[in-house]
Parts: structure tokens; sequence; C-alpha cells
DNA sequence: TATTGTTATACTCTATAACTATA
DNA sequence: TATAGTTATAGAGTATAACAATA
């Protein structure tokens, strides 16, 4: 049975996007696993991280750094906030405007999520040496400034 | 206005799992972005590429060599075929089986995607010295085999 | 009974666009 | 008219579980 003729093209794995899709995905998969405990999924523990050092935000403050849209920032906060885990409360000043936080229950949650983040690291990288783990953060900080990257990704 | 006490915890940027998930998750989205002229996405290129390479196969060969289930392999040729990407027949040896292949359109059109991913993993990664390269490479591969990771992602 | 594939359902993540209430 | 935020809608990506047909 004839087929057209396969012209070669190079192997998948011959792309370094390949393998940093390939990791990234298993160490994302692996820390949303050690979340989901919690019942906060990878989003969400961005966006907690975030209010735990701003104290509180705006929401269009948020989607600008976290390099959301507010919409999904809006839905995002919706279910922290059903969790307990945010407020979100009226501007005084701006009848416009909202300020988000994170409640007492989820400030306390941060560190234990904090420490899943740092075993999760543990778990991937550990094994690399200071060199290696110094020109991989270089390099990809490099891409970083060099195309001018913008937003903040899940992790 | 008294806050919960702040405990201190290591900056986000301190993770290594965090500049991956950063930069992989922008190289995906600028392919993403040059596949779209093509209407094909990242998921339907990645099983592209896979038949390309083996001229046809079963689903449940599918799922297993991109770590996907049946049912997002049955989801994603449905699509494929829908454009005219792929084909589906059923295995005259066993009644349950099918086979899944790329359409003669689809086979000639992967060469002109995988140019495309070319082009993505240049605009990323050129800049990068032989040696910065061999390094990530071998990092990336070295915890893909340490780990034992399967399931290939999207790229 | 086990296997192949499909279907039904659901949920996360995210976007766009329309809308509401101010400013 | 511009801005802040929400809501409505949609679609990709993926999973689980139930199911039908066949082995």
């Amino acid at each position: 049975m004839p087929r057209t003729p396969r012209q070669p093209i190079a192997d998948l794995t011959a792309h370094l996007g390949y393998w940093l899709r390939y990791v990234s995905n298993h160490v994302s998969k692996a820390f949303a696993h050690k979340l989901e405990a919690r019942e906060v999924t990878v989003a969400e523990w961005t966006l907690m991280r975030k209010l735990y050092d701003t104290d509180c935000l705006a929401p269009s403050r948020l989607a600008e750094q976290l390099g959301l849209t507010r919409g999904a920032i809006t839905k995002l906060a919706d279910r922290l906030i059903t969790k307990g885990l945010a407020t979100r409360t009226p501007d005084l000043r701006d009848a416009r405007a909202q300020t988000l936080a994170l409640s007492a229950r989820g400030r306390n949650l941060v560190p234990t999520l904090a420490a899943l983040a740092e075993q999760n690291e543990a778990e991937f990288f550990d094994h690399l040496s200071i060199k290696e783990r110094a020109t991989i953060e270089r390099v990809l900080r490099d891409i970083v400034r060099i195309r001018g990257l913008k937003s903040i990704p899940v992790e």
C-alpha cells in the first residue's frame, strides 16, 4: 500500500522547548498533586502567594502582576473566598474599587503550602550541582530578560 | 490596623521550578500562536507529529506514548478528522480496534508545522552557547531519567 | 471477564466581550 | 467618556467513569 512520502524532519527531542515543557509539566503536576490535599490549585496558590507578600491588592493590580485578565482574577478570588482563604472589601475612597486580601486562615496556610513548594523543588532539583543550578537559572532569567517576557505563570 | 504576623518564606523566584514554568509557558504560548494560523492546536500537533513518525497507530498505543487517556485521544482525533487532517479506520483483524493515521493533507502539513516549531525554538534559544544548551538538555534529560518521568507533554 | 474505543460529564485555566456602577 | 470590577460565554486540555462491542 503506497503512501505519501515522508519528508525527514527534526526529532521532537532535538528541541530544548520540548524538554523544558516535559520537565516543567511534570514539576507542576507533582506540585498540584501535593496541593490537592489542601484543596488549593496551583493558580490559587500563585494568587495567595502574591497576597501574602503585599497584604492586600486591587484585582486590577493582581491582574497586571500575575499576567492574567481581570476576569480571571475575579474567578480565582471567588474560589478563594468560597474556601474562606481570602476576603474582598470595597474601597472607601473609590466605590468602583475592591481590595483583595488573605483571610487569617489563608495567611496561616501559606507557610504550609510554601513548604510543599520547597519539597517539590527538592524532589526534582536537589541532585543538581551548584554550578548546574546556577547555569540553568541564569539562562532562564536571560531568556525572560532578552525576550522581555511578562506575566507570571503558575507555580 | 494589626494583622496576622507574616512568617518569612522563600521568594517564589528562588525556585528553579518557577523559572522553568515561566519560560516553558511562554515558549508554548508563542508556539500555539504560530500554529493558530494553520488552525492546529499544540495538543493536535503532538498527535500529528507522532502519527507522522509511525504512519498509523491505535488510539490505545497513542494514549500510552503521549501519556494521555484513551478518551483524550478520541477527542483530539475527532478534531483532526473534522479538519480533514487525519483518518480513522477499523482494524480488519479485531473489530474492537481502530487505526488512526494522517490524511494526505495532514501529512503534507507536518513539515510546515515542524518549520514553525524550529522557528519558535530559534526565537527563544538561538542566543545560547553550545555549552549552555548542552548543559540544559543534559540536566533536563537527567531529571526525566532519574525521576522516571513518563508521558509526553505538548510541544 | 478483559479489552478497545467512545461517550458523558466535569473541572481547571484562561480569554474575549458585554455589562454595571462609578468617576 | 474612561475606569474598576463582574458576569457570560467559550474553548483548550485533561480526567474519571460508564458504556457498547468484541475477544
